[in-house]
RNA sequence: GCGCUUGUGGUGGAAUUGGUAGACACGCCAGACUUAGGAUCUGGUGCCGAGAGGCGUGUAAGUUCGAGUCUUAUCAGGCGUACCA
């Protein structure tokens, strides 16, 4: 009997002997070369793993075990971002603490993880939910708090240097309420009264990021705007450095692009507009725009409806329709509004004065202007902005057109080339300061911009200035499975629990709903009070200012809170003087490969960039950009499965046969059916409800109809990864989970094509042994061709991995294990070297194929071979010779003949003759080792 | 609307970066061994055509001796984003 390939016995033996060996335990040592591979790390959801999750994790493993056979330094770690609502939405439906649910799906996780065969060191793992790990949670924000961003130095500073700057510059209150509230302005984690993204139904803020068309990301819950006093994070004023960073970076264009428009950056100007009242000046107000070179055609101006101004330019004779605008904008919703672009809007009473043209324009009130951006304030040139043009033609206001030969009776002009025309339209038109006055008649706009802004600088009408579209991030919830803030109010001032005190730990809570009284869960803490005098927290009841016992904060941190700089823990995750000691941060310096989910472009990836910039200021970290190369893996879509009842009957046709009766497709789970083909037993088994069903089959078998759609439990197609374990091995899974396609492609689970992989490891397995089951090897010389065949794999091999193109080595593999069979190799220098090379791919079958080899130690530590050219070189290349004529015949050429032989060669073939009879030779041309091509005409 | 991206057999996908399109795998067909097979092995398999041959990389043009690959236009799908002045 030959030697049966038993991957489950492989799997097992090998599992244990990892663990017991410590074979992926990693340290610092710097005699070696580092890299660091890591993987996003997942939510542990209650559901487990699906076959998607792994896919991202396979292939960074492949490259982790590569590095290190090329020795280097590897590190690979996995964790947990553990924090996260659905847990705590279970917690409030079933009164178990979220602790106790995330938990017990980690050590679900961890179960499903470690049949897979990762490299993963283990030792350093970290969940985001545990004392010791958001202790440096807490750490970074006490860190940011007492921060801020210096414009000059482009970097952040502490909060000191301010203080004693604005003392200097006799800017520093007396008064410590005073002071705190000016702080607030500067802090890089500040207190801020800022419209946020209120979710009722979940009862909490969200991030920018978290809302999707209006509703929650989680949820799918309506979000409305509100004005609320927040924790935030001034990560816009790292926008400048956020934007520079993406160009030293190898990530993905499209990446990039995404945060590059998220960051928005726009070059304008900034103008100081003077409004009038009842035909008295009264003020003025700043408008952002990024023409400057329109001035001349604004015939309005626009404020935002929450912008403070609405209330100063209000007329009392226009008092009571602004009142009635505004609460119509109230009472929108943010998901009407953005898809509702009716024109709606309000005049103010007031008129604003165009500095250039001297010309009154009226001011509206109008919701097509957002107080978020900019100043919340706008001059509209209905001519050249499309929204502009809309809310003028409403409201029958003037349009004059800017730009030579643009038709602005139908539609705005809002291309930026052009040739500037009446501006100004008469030499009346155009104010004189000092003497000067702006005229841009004849340049193209670029130039008219220019000018403009150079214009209004020099005689002081407003300044040159960059705005950007990133805001500042919010950073409390109200919620209770987070990181509590390490912070107290005393006398309503909020102040640090001081840094030695950490961590503050998530006291226990009887509900995790908000108190009667509407605060967040917390409010449900008993043992919540800052006691400054013992430095402890102690029993709410004591609370007592005059004791110096204080109120503790009770809202919480955000997701992306611990997830922001876990890549820094997994350095050093055992450290509890610091987050990471200055030896592993200097030595792991920053991820080398990073793998996950491009649905992260602008949520974690921006905060961690942030984060880690901030902490690059601090010197904690090394490198000013956390991930040197990031790869994003698509996602695994669902293959459902249908089955076709004939209507109200329990009788089933097969998909060939189903247009011949009125039929209604059901969704059948996937895994009783294999190749489309439905196992008939399994499907009465199923459910009761088809115990009794009849079927009418094509030859013999029920085929089911199938579509792609999102893996889902309700729809029968979610695969588990433990089946396909259990049936076919780790390492079969793996390799298929590669030669489904690219990495960064998103494509459907398909668990059809399953059988290549198994057979071609079995194929794999038996070269190695003869039909008594013992080792089939010999110490001959290997011949040539097995040579070449592996020294062709080795190169292909190198360079796909090198490339992330997992699927096409996978192929290689199979080509090679073909041709060794088909030699009878027995050479143990080739059959020594397979595993090796198969080893980051199926590391179980590589181990033991390794170990029966007398191989020493394990195999993720034998060197990875080198490829040598002299086994590739052709004795002779077999080529085509191309006629123009499109006729073509195959020959053999030397492999050393240069072009002009091989044409030779080519036109006194004696195939060639009969092409050529009759003919002239107009051009030839040879590419060595590939082709010849002589075209050819009729002799005149 | 804007930005990015992808279109290749029945299916997943290859193509040395401008050089024999469809590697490898699934599926299918035929055969072998079998009491049996959802096992194993061998051969075949882009489409049309009996055949010689013709046609083929979403569509249409272009550059080139030569285009899946480059250029332009166009169509279709996917992702992101949305009144950003």
């Amino acid at each position: 009997m030959a030697k049966e390939y038993n991957f489950r016995e492989i799997e097992q033996k090998w599992h244990r002997l990892w663990t017991e060996r410590q074979t992926y335990k990693v340290s610092e040592d710097e005699r070696r070369e580092k890299f660091y591979v890591l993987n996003m790390f997942p939510y542990p959801s209650g559901a487990g793993l699906h076959v998607g999750h792994p896919l991202g994790y396979i292939a960074s493993d492949i490259y982790a075990r590569y590095k290190r056979q090329q020795g280097f330094n590897v590190l690979n770690p996995m964790g947990y971002d553990a924090y996260g609502l659905p847990a705590e939405q279970y917690a409030i439906k079933t009164g178990q603490h979220p602790e106790k649910t995330t938990f017990a799906n980690i050590d679900r996780y961890r179960e499903q993880l470690d049949k897979i065969g990762f490299s993963f060191d283990w030792d350093r793992e970290v969940r985001t939910c545990t004392p010791d790990y958001y202790h440096w949670t807490q750490w970074a924000f006490e860190k940011m708090f007492n921060s801020y961003f210096d414009e000059e130095l482009q970097k952040a500073q502490p909060i000191e240097k301010l203080i004693e700057k604005l003392k200097k510059e006799g800017n520093w209150p007396a008064d410590e309420k005073a002071q705190s509230d000016l702080l607030m302005n500067y802090r890089i984690a500040f207190l801020g009264e800022t419209m946020v993204n209120w979710c009722p139904k979940l009862g909490t803020v969200l991030a920018n990021d978290e809302v999707v068309e209006g509703v929650s990301v989680r949820g799918g819950y309506p979000v409305e705007q509100k004005k609320m006093r927040q924790w935030c994070l001034r990560v816009s004023a790292y926008s400048q450095r956020l934007l520079d960073g993406l160009d030293t970076i190898d990530w993905s264009e499209s990446i990039k692009e995404t945060q590059r428009n998220w960051i928005g950056r726009s070059e304008g100007a900034e103008i100081e507009i003077p409004y009038s009242l009842s035909g008295e000046t009264a003020g003025s107000f700043t408008i952002f725009t990024t023409r400057a070179d329109t001035m001349f055609g604004v015939t309005f101006f626009v404020l935002a409806p929450e912008s403070e101004l609405v209330d100063k330019v209000t007329t009392p004779e226009q008092r009571a329709a602004v009142d009635e605008y505004l609460k119509y904008v109230k009472s929108r919703t943010e998901r009407e509004r953005m898809i509702d672009h009716t024109v709606t809007g309000v005049f103010s009473g007031a008129y604003g004065i165009n500095p250039i043209t001297g010309d009154k324009c009226p001011i509206y009130i109008a919701e097509y202007v957002l107080a978020g951006y900019g100043t919340g304030a706008i001059m509209a040139v209905p001519a050249h902005d499309s929204r502009d043009y809309a809310f003028a033609k409403h409201f029958g206001l003037p349009i004059i057109p800017l730009v030579e030969g643009a038709d602005v009776s139908e539609e705005s002009y809002d291309a930026k080339e052009g040739i500037v025309i009446n501006s100004p339209i008469s030499p009346d038109k155009s104010v004189k300061y000092d003497g000067e006055c702006l005229c841009l008649n004849g340049l193209t706009i670029k130039e008219a911009i220019a000018e403009t802004k150079r214009f209004v600088k020099a005689h002081n009408l407003g300044r040159v200035k960059v705005n950007y579209r990133l805001r500042d991030a919010i950073f409390s919830r109200q919620r209770y499975w987070g990181e509590p803030f390490p912070v107290y109010y005393k006398h309503g001032i909020p102040t640090m629990i001081p840094e030695e005190c950490l961590p503050i730990e998530l006291p226990q809570v009887e509900k995790f709903l908000p108190t009667e009284t509407g605060e967040p869960p917390l409010g449900n803490a008993q043992i919540w009070a800052w006691d400054e005098k013992n430095r402890k927290i102690v029993d709410k009841k004591l609370i007592d200012e005059a004791a110096g016992i204080y109120p503790i904060e009770l809202y919480t941190m955000p997701g992306f809170a611990g997830s922001s700089a876990y890549y820094l823990r997994y350095m050093d995750p055992h450290n509890s003087e610091a987050l990471v000691s200055d030896r592993a941060a200097s030595y792991w310096q920053n991820v080398d490969l990073y793998v996950g989910g491009s649905e992260h472009a602008t949520g974690h990836l921006i905060y961690s960039r942030f984060w880690n910039k901030f902490l690059f200021d601090l010197g904690v970290s090394k490198k000013e950009e956390p991930f040197k190369k990031l790869v994003n893996q698509g996602m695994i879509q669902g293959r459902s499965n249908f089955v076709y009842r004939i209507k109200e009957t329990n009788t089933f046709v097969s998909f060939g046969l189903k247009d011949k009766y009125d039929v209604t497709p059901i969704h059948v789970d996937v895994n009783i059916v294999k190749n489309d083909i439905l196992d008939l037993d399994a499907f009465k088994a199923w459910s009761p409800e088809y115990a009794t069903a009849d079927f009418i089959l094509e030859d013999g078998k029920y085929v089911c109809g199938w579509a792609i759609e999102k893996m889902s439990k309700s729809m029968y197609n979610v695969v588990n990864p433990d089946m396909i374990v259990e049936n076919y091995g780790a390492d079969t899974l793996r390799l298929y989970e590669m030669f489904l396609g690219p990495v960064e492609q998103s494509k459907p689970w398909d668990t059809n094509g399953i059988d290549g992989c198994f057979r071609f490891l079995k194929k794999l397995w038996a070269l190695y042994w003869d039909k008594d089951g013992n080792l089939a090897l010999t110490d001959d010389e290997p011949s040539a061709d097995s040579l070449k065949t592996l020294h062709k794999l080795i190169k292909k091999v190198t360079g796909d991995i090198e490339a992330f193109s997992y699927n096409t080595s996978i192929s290689a593999f199979m080509v090679a294990v073909n041709e060794l069979s088909q030699q009878k190799c027995s050479s143990r220098t080739v059959l020594q070297t397979l595993p090796v090379l198969i080893s980051p791919f199926a590391p179980h079958i590589a181990e033991e194929l390794w170990e029966a080899l007398g191989g020493e130690g394990s195999v993720c530590d034998a060197r990875w071979p080198q490829y040598d050219e002299k086994y590739l070189v052709e004795t002779s290349v077999k080529l085509g010779v191309q006629f123009n004529g499109k006729v073509r015949f195959d020959m053999l050429f030397p492999a050393d003949a240069t072009p002009e032989q091989m044409i030779e060669l080519a036109t006194s073939a004696p195939e060639a003759a009969k092409y050529l009879e009759g003919m002239q030779v107009v051009k030839t041309i040879a590419i060595p080792k590939r082709i010849v091509n002589i075209v050819v005409k009729p002799k005149a």
